[in-house]
DNA sequence: TCTTCTATACTACCATACAAGTACCGATTG
DNA sequence: CAATCGGTACTTGTATGGTAGTATAGAAGA
């Protein structure tokens, strides 16, 4: 038996994730200026795999670049994050119907023990790694990995909104028992009740949008 | 009033567009094998802009980027073929059911020409062209164009497969009946309906993938 | 004949240098 | 005082050279 030396990923590829957590995390806020010279010279590397990191990052919608002027962290816009919530929603209802439908007892279980994870956690960020990992659970068991990875995507402009409220005032109790019924929904195979509570869980999601663009305008898109 | 003056998009844009093309088309056969240098050559710039478009590419799923081996162009998995159906009707049926609900009659006007459009077309792609066209006509009324920007994303993978179809062997005619039953239901906002005619239209369009995987076995990965 | 080693010709990756465009600050001028 | 011009210090975009890793063909050896 061989172990696979698991290729060390490229510089590039490495500064992309970690500019995107950043940036997810709201570590770097919206409307920050970057420069490849900078974050070249922060990691001490060169400039071209910083550039190829903007790119990736420019791509995902996360940062604008705007030649001989300078790439910067995007403003949130509320619309686009309606949208977000919008594809996310259509996609996650669809996983979870065909999660209720093929759920067996081991995925349940699983299910189970990750909203349970979600009340001890004793933050906001804690909370919504949980919170995370628990949907992504749901599309694994639905054998639909993939549309996770669209949700995956999609979702990150929801979730630098999340991260911004970070004192503990978000209802996490309200989230948490919501989740708890999307899984008794699964477990008891029943695809409506399923879609139903999805849908609900994704109204609550955008609950404190518009209190944290008024609180937070520079963050934001828009007069 | 001013002419603005349209930035030219960098190279590295341009090459990227044009080699996506090329895949989604399938001028450029999956399983071949690109390289920074050869496509430098042919175009006459440097490196460095083909290989960001290489970037742009992998990060699509187009290419698969082998460090120190090659860049090549993704073999078409069946398993991913579905998967992005199945985000792809997920995403197009709640666009489909909102464009019910709020469609005008310029809009239904727009969709009914677009149909129209259809049955003119002489060959595969002129067909493709105009089908989505239809579509991303649909998440406009929606007013989802955000959404309509993922499904484009996703449904490269579907393309591909399509395009290889390119004797006139393909149903069109059947196709199009179904695009005609998305409008009318649509123009009648009737959403019950639109959802179920987007779901039968998308249940068809991967008729040929297995005759395709089986004739073409060496543009297909996996046994 | 088959296996093993070695030279060679690739590959993507990274660093560096240069080019071209933009913003801004201050001096100069009306 | 206001406006304009110009230099400077940025920015991203492109080209090029060098490095390390990989595949392969051919020669040498068993």
């Amino acid at each position: 038996m061989e172990t696979i030396p698991l290729r060390a990923a490229s510089i590039g590829a490495q500064v992309h994730q970690q500019l995107r957590d950043a940036i997810v995390r709201t570590e770097l806020k919206p409307g920050t200026a970057l420069s490849e010279a900078e974050i070249a010279a922060r990691y001490e590397i060169s400039r071209q795999p910083v550039r190829e990191a903007f790119i990736r990052l420019a791509q995902e919608y996360l940062v604008e670049i705007r030649p001989q002027r300078g790439t910067f962290v995007r403003r949130i816009v509320v619309s686009e994050v309606l949208d977000a919530r919008f594809v996310r929603e259509a996609i996650e209802v669809a996983v979870a119907r065909e999660a209720a439908s093929r759920a067996d007892a081991a995925g349940i279980a699983r299910l189970q023990s990750a909203v349970a994870a979600q009340g001890l956690a004793r933050n906001n960020a804690e909370f919504l790694a949980a919170d995370e990992a628990m949907h992504r659970e749901i599309a694994v068991i639905a054998g639909r990995e993939a549309a996770w990875r669209v949700v995956d995507q999609v979702k990150a402009q929801m979730d630098r909104m999340r991260y911004l409220s970070y004192q503990d005032v978000s209802p996490t109790d309200r989230l948490i028992s919501q989740h708890r019924s999307i899984v008794e929904a699964i477990a008891a195979h029943d695809a409506e009740r399923a879609e139903a509570a999805v849908r609900e869980h994704m109204a609550d999601i955008l609950q404190q949008l518009p209190q944290l663009a008024q609180r937070y305008p520079e963050m934001f898109e828009g007069a």
